[in-house]
Order: C-alpha cells, then structure tokens, then sequence
RNA sequence: GCCUCUUUAGCUCAGCUGGUAGAGCAGCGGUUUCGUAAACCGCAGGUCGCGGGUUCAAGUCCCGUGAGAGGCUCCA
C-alpha cells in the first residue's frame, strides 16, 4: 500500500502502483472524467503511471495551469502524428506547450507548408484524436533511443539525445506515432475535441541563429468545441483592439515607407494624446522634484565612447554622422542618459544638493532590426519619459521606493489593475555581459530587492536579464482581456557616474560619487500609447480623448444653436467639434460612435428651445438632456475623478 | 538579420488558369431638413509599392528591391 497526501491535507491509502486516473475515480467519477494529469511529490505525472511510494499530490483539470499544459503537450503529438502521415519523411525537432497552445517545430524538407494546409492537418488529427489512442509511456537507455532515431534518420533528435543525461530517457507511444518526451502526457488522444491550427512561421533550431531554419507550426486545442469558439472570439477582440488598427482608425499615427521603417509619424489626434499623457506625468513629476531639462538629439561620439554604448551597441546602431569637419563624428542619441551626466557635471554639487532629478521626454533612435519592428511598440525612433536621479548611495532605496509610487500611481489613474514586477539580475556566470565591480552590482541589486518589498510588490526575480550596467526593476501590466505588457522599467546604475566621474563634495568636503537611477514610467510615449489603446480598445478616458465631446445638429436648421455650443464648449476648455454635414442624425451617431468620440451631444429644435444639449455617452447611449453648464459640470467631475490625487 | 505570407482607389477588399482594372465606405455635386448606430441620385478617383525580365500581350508568371503581417534571434 502507498500513502497518498491530497492537497487539503487528507491521506488516503492506495494498492501499490496506483495511478492518477484511478485515484481520481476514488474520489468522483465525474472528477476523473475532467482530470488531465497529476502532481505527484512536485512532478507532473501522467495519469496512467503507477505510484510506487508514499506521494503528496495534486490532481489537475483543464483550469490548471499543468492540465493546460498537459494537454498541449499531447495535442503537440497529435500534431506531429498527422503531419508524418501526411508528409511522410518529415523530421521532428521540438514540441513544446506554451501558453496558448503548442507548436512542433519541423524540418520539412522538401514539402511547402502554408495556411491552405491547415484543414487538412486538422482534420487527420481529429481523425486521430477520435481513435482514442492510447498514450504509453516507456523507459529507454541512451544507447537504445539514439539507436532509435538514427535508424530513422533524425539528426535534431538524435542531437536532443546526445545532450541528455545517461539514465531515464522516455519515449511517449500513440498508435503507430512514437516521440522522445519527457511528459506528462494525457491517457489517450481522444481527450481533445476542438483543434485549430492557427499560423506558421520560421524558427531557427533550438533557437539559435546560425543552425537552419525550421518550420514552426502553432495550434491549439481544447476538451471542448465550446472553449475553441470562446478563444476564437477572443482573438477576434484582441483583432478589434489591435493599436495598429486603432491607431489608424482614430487617425493617431501613420507611417511612411518614404519617411522610413519603424519611425511613427504623429497626427494631430495622436500628438493631441501624447500631449495629455506628458502634462500628467510632468505635473506628478514636479510634486516628486523632479526638474526638466532639454537635451539635443546628437551628441559626439566620444560621449557614448564614454558612457559605453558605443562599444556594446555601436554595430547594431545608426552609423555616425560626419560633417564637413576632418574626422568628427555624432551619433544619433540612443539614450538620454549621457548627456544628464553632462547636465549633472555643469556644475559642483553638494551633499545637500541631492538627489538631483533631471527628466526629459527624450527621443532616442536605435535601429532596431527589421524583422523585429511592430506598430508603436517597437519602433526606431521613439520618446522615452526619461529621468535619472542622481543620488547618495544612502538615499537610493529611498529614492528607487519613490519611483515604484510614480509608477503605481500612474497604473492606478489608468485603471491597469493587474501588475507584476520583475527583477532582473545579472548572471554572475556570464560576466562578459556585464561592466562594473561585484561590490557595486551586489549594492544596487539588494537596493532593488528591498524597495520592491517595501512597498509590497508581488516580484518574479530572473537571472541575467540585467542591463549591462546594473540590475533593474520592469513592471507588467495585464490588460483588459488579459495579455502581458512590459511597461516602466527603473535601473539602478553605479557605471555611468564612474565613467562620466561624476562628483558630489561631503560633508566632511571630501570628494564622493553619486550614484544613479534611470527610469521611464511609460517606458516610451509610442509604447505607453499601443498598449493603453489595446487596452481601453480605443475607449480613451476622457481625460486624454484628443477630441472629447461632438456636437450634432438634428438637421441643418439647428446648425447656429449647434455652432453656439461649440464655441461655448471650446472657451471652457473642453476639446470639442461640430458634426454639422448634411446628414440623417442617427449617420451621424454612427460614424461618431466608431471615432470613439466619448461624449455626443445632440441638438434639435427642443434643445434650442430649451438651452439644453441631449447628452449621449460613448457605447452607454442617451443619457437625456442637460443644461450647457451642467454638461460642463459632468465633464468635469469626470476628469476629476479620473485623475485623482497622487 | 532569418523564415513564411502579404502588397490593387483615402479605407476595407474582389479581380479564376496572362487578354489591358471593379465593389462598398469615405470624398465631391445635387435632392432631402430628418430625434439617437448607415436617406436617395449622380460624379470623380488607380503609372495595380518600385525597378527589371519573359511574352504579341503582365495586376496576374520570373528576378531584384521597398513596405507590412506572423514568428525566430535581438532589445541600452
């Protein structure tokens, strides 16, 4: 007999070699029914694997995280089972589940793969899925399963193989489809009921660039049709909020192919925002100290020589621009941090000065490569909401917690409710990445740790993601239908003011070295500006709407009642607009609906009469009429609201 | 940068196997003067991303190149 510990503390005893399907059938069949696999002692297991010792375990269903996964894993089987049917001779190189699904990455060799494809894969795995294959598990020694594969003649499982550990190797059998696999699998394939094969795109091999390029094949799958469809009509959403579509919709931002790749070009409406959302966060700066200062975009060669980035970015950078000058060189700023040293060292300061915050919207270019540019949220020209303090190294922890209530403050007035942070430290291994001495890092990374604990951050902590001049602090945000946004970033950096020598005079009048934090709240105006857009779906509050309220005439009889309004309405600074074209007012609804326009007003002769407007609010409808003053009023109190009180 | 796909009017898109470009919306002109998500009629609008090539003939096929999309790698 073993002894089994359920999550609630229970213990139950079970025959020797019992399995996770049969333990779930102990407690309900319908638990079994839904089960995908198990945790046994901290290890997902399959659910048919016999336990042989006493074990703590968990049983996992669809809305776990592991029976996800499980499934995916099985459905990443399922795939590559079809797709050797259908393209026999094809290699097999990983098969992973991922959050949304799975993908196999395959070397197809001669046959072409696109989306017409997909039909047809989905439909052999269905037909797979529907002989309830049974999934088995076998044990198999490093020599037998090199063996295996190359007599198939699959060299990236082979060189899978020949990297793992003598001892257990497993392979995963469904019908006449056998795979290298770790697990945990589900019992049989007839688990999964809804398949969909949702997009192809090139990988390099175990993700290096300099091995070939496979074909990497995204799907997903699901227990039921009913969750296919939901997902479905989520990505539809995720479609409809997409900031690209948004962005041109609500003619915020274009792009020329004449201007260049990667650098946005600001419309009125967009520039509008951009305004908004940089007087908000000047006003909360300046209640934190902070001052403005105004940097040009090129600055000498020599500055990044000195700062480094030449050296680390310098190949991956716009070249340098000459001039008609014998051998001088400026580069494009690929950072705003240089030349705040620069401001820093324009004159002596004291202990008693610190610390000095210097912040500037500063547009910075990177020439970012060109696969990996996407809307405005990877761009090369772009605007960050830079600011670096520069500190005592006894006011740093104090200063990093002063930044985390910025960047709080800001999700909190934008209604992200949902954030992580995360910690990146250096990899003490990879030592080439990184410059500065251990005492330095091992101080600015504790400052870190301590200030997020002290304002109570939920942090994930990853190893050698640092910037390679000190560890740094990104916060995420979920947005409205879930999906994960880096936004600010804070850093701590002991190197610049050692390579700039920057200097503070003590109290004692001896020389010292401040030490710096930089940090970009938004991260960049482009960034802040998609992910806002995707999150609010175009829905802006009304605080930022570049246009916030349209007047419509019912006809053009009421065109100087309606005229008379706007005005009134401009002069009390609220940014308004006429709709007054020669059309039916339900037209005109409509298109100011799709503008996202957040407040109509509708005037007619009953308006007029009574010096009132008829008040429509963005997607809620007809909120009736209201006196002009007291429109204003609600307007008012809005953004009062919004924008509350740091 | 790499892989796959896309690129036709301001926008969204149609144009099969090569025969010389089409729709809806937007715009403009008119009719209508209207009460909460699309009135009606008419007009105009395109060197089919760009450059070569094959062909009697190219939006369509081939090569190169720009831009976009989804990924991979990268991200100060």
């Amino acid at each position: 007999m073993v002894k089994i510990t359920f999550p609630d503390g229970s213990i139950r005893e079970y025959p020797l070699g019992v399995t996770g399907i049969e333990i779930a059938r102990s407690i309900s069949e319908r638990l079994a029914a839904e089960v995908l696999s198990i945790t046994v002692n901290g290890e997902v297991w399959d659910l048919t694997r016999g336990i042989t010792t006493d074990a703590t375990v968990k049983l996992h269903k669809w809305d776990d995280e592991e029976g996800k996964h499980t499934f995916w894993h099985t459905s990443a089987h399922l795939m590559a089972q079809a797709l050797e049917a259908l393209y026999p001779g094809i290699k097999l190189g990983i098969g992973p589940s991922i959050d949304n699904g799975f993908y196999y990455d395959i070397d197809f060799d001669s046959y072409t793969i696109s989306d017409d494809d997909f039909p047809k894969i989905e439909q052999k795995m269905a037909e797979l899925a529907h002989q309830k294959l049974d999934v088995v598990r076998k044990d198999v020694s490093k020599d037998e399963a090199l063996a295996t594969y190359k007599a198939k003649g699959d060299p990236y499982k082979v060189e899978l193989i020949s990297d793992l550990q003598d001892g257990t190797i497993t392979f995963y059998t469904q019908g006449d489809f056998t795979d290298l696999c770790r697990g945990p699998h589900l019992p049989n394939t007839g688990y999964i009921k809804a398949i969909k094969i949702l997009s192809i795109a090139g990988a390099y091999w175990r993700g290096n660039e300099k091995n070939k390029m496979l074909t990497r094949i995204y799907g997903i799958t699901f227990p039921q049709k009913k969750l296919l469809d939901e997902y479905l009509v989520m990505l539809e959403e995720a479609k409809k909020r997409d900031h690209r579509k948004l962005g041109k919709e609500m003619e915020l931002f274009t792009f020329s192919q004449h201007v260049g790749q990667g650098l946005p070009l600001w419309l009125p409406r967009g520039a509008q925002l951009r305004f908004q959302l940089e007087m908000f966060l000047r006003k909360v700066q300046q209640k934190y100290g902070y001052e403005q200062v105004i940097t040009p975009h090129i600055g000498q060669k020599e500055l990044y020589e000195i700062s480094g980035h030449w050296a680390k970015y310098g190949k991956d950078s716009f070249r340098p621009i000459t001039t008609p000058q014998e051998g001088e060189e400026f580069l494009l700023k690929p950072m705003n941090c240089p030349h705040h040293c620069e401001i820093y060292k324009s004159k002596p300061r004291s202990y008693k000065d610190l610390p000095v915050r210097l912040a500037e919207f500063g547009t910075v270019y990177r020439y970012e490569q060109s696969g990996e540019l996407h809307g405005l949220t990877r761009v090369r020209g772009f605007t960050q909401d830079d600011a670096h303090i520069f500190c005592r190294p006894d006011q740093l922890k104090q200063e990093f917690v002063k930044v985390i209530d910025i960047v709080l403050y800001i999700f909190k007035t934008l209604n992200f409710k949902e954030y992580t942070a995360q910690v990146s430290l250096r990899d003490p291994k990879d030592r080439e990445k990184y410059i500065g001495t251990d005492e330095n890092w091992e101080k600015a990374e504790s400052a870190i740790i301590e200030a997020a604990a002290e304002r109570g951050l939920k942090t994930t902590t990853v190893v050698g993601e640092a910037a390679f001049y000190g560890p740094k602090l990104d916060f995420m945000v979920n947005d409205a239908i879930g999906r994960k946004w880096q936004l600010g970033t804070i850093q701590v950096d002991y190197n610049l003011p050692e390579r700039f020598q920057l200097e503070y005079i003590g109290s004692d009048d001896k020389r010292y070295r401040p030490v710096m934090i930089h940090r970009a709240p938004f991260g960049s105006m482009e960034r802040f500006v998609a992910v806002l857009l995707e999150h609010t779906g175009g829905k802006l509050p009304i605080w930022l709407a570049p246009d916030q309220v349209v007047v419509l005439p019912i006809s053009e009889k009421y065109s100087d009642y309606a005229k008379k309004v706007f005005n009134y309405l401009n002069n009390s600074d609220i940014r308004t607009l006429i709709d007054d074209r020669n059309e039916k007012i339900g037209k005109k609804i409509r298109d100011n609906e799709l503008r996202h326009i957040p407040y109509l007003l509708i005037v007619g002769e009953k308006e007029e009469e009574n010096g009132t407007v008829a008040v429509r609010v963005q997607g809620e409808g007809d909120k009736g009429q209201m006196s002009l003053d007291d429109f204003i009023m609600l307007v008012r109190n809005n953004i009062e609201s919004q924008l509350t009180e740091i």
